[in-house]
DNA sequence: TCTTGACCTTCCAGTTGCTGGAAGGGGCAT
DNA sequence: ATGCCCCTTCCAGCAACTGGAAGGTCAAGA
């Protein structure tokens, strides 16, 4: 299979998975005239690695997962640590953007956005804290 | 203010602060030894820029704060406008983590974790999907 | 046969927002 | 004079691609 035909099936960008071959991720072989030449192997690691990218999972991840997934003896404690850590991960960004979204949120709501040149937003940033709610003008 | 001192007022590292004015962000005066001179407006502008990126703007979205801040005839509207765009980027990065949590929630644990090599996470990503939850062995 | 167009190749540069390090000058205390 | 810390500039690199330029290849149609 040539780069396009590998592209289209496993859903990722040509660009990309010249990239990941640069980065030692995949190594198809090369035919005579010097295109890629994919095996179904390579077509395998190749929607491998675009379902654990989706997941999040970072480019190092998704190399220690294709090295478990290549290690017929491996032990899913390995495979389960890796995704748990992943998971804590995840949960940490999305406390750190649901506060984010509280603060900036709350500013929103304090600005009465009109045509007006004060602005509740404006002052907080400029380090005036907003007051935590209650007396707006009227 | 030399830039060690302002970035310990302002709580950015000086390479940051270099950076901010390499691409215009802050225009720090210099003195006749070569050293920047930041005056208290400056410093202003540095703690703004540390809040607002703080909220996750972006830096061209700092500059577009940094404009309306000193333009004072600015619209509220304009500024608010902003917030909720950027709100929604927030909201729409929270629910694609949460969905990826989720499933990687349900891949976690389905896993045994033992020292099997048998691992539902490394079957989902190789292609088989996990199936909706019920039959586990035992 | 020639040409067209789609495909492939490599390499270089840019994205975002810094951060690290090297090489060298300035300022102050001992 | 000697340290030492601060300051300067410039160059490189992180993640994970993405865009574009310049050029080679292949199959089909006129």
């Amino acid at each position: 299979m040539n780069i396009g035909e590998v592209a289209e099936l496993s859903g990722l960008p040509p660009k990309t998975i010249r990239y990941y071959e640069d980065i030692g991720l995949v190594r198809p072989s090369r035919g005579a005239n010097g295109y890629r030449s994919f095996a179904e192997a390579d077509l395998h690691r190749l929607a491998f690695l675009g379902r654990a990218r989706s997941l999040g999972f970072s480019i190092e991840e998704c190399r220690g997962l294709l090295a478990l997934y290549a290690d017929a003896g491996r032990a899913s404690a390995d495979v389960k640590q890796m995704a748990e850590t992943h998971l804590a991960d995840i949960d940490r960004k999305i406390a750190e953007l649901q506060s984010l979204r509280a603060t900036l949120a709350h500013l929103v709501h304090r600005c009465h956005g009109d045509d007006r040149p004060d602005c509740p937003i404006l002052a907080d940033l400029a380090g005036n804290p907003a007051p935590s709610e209650g007396f707006t003008s009227r």
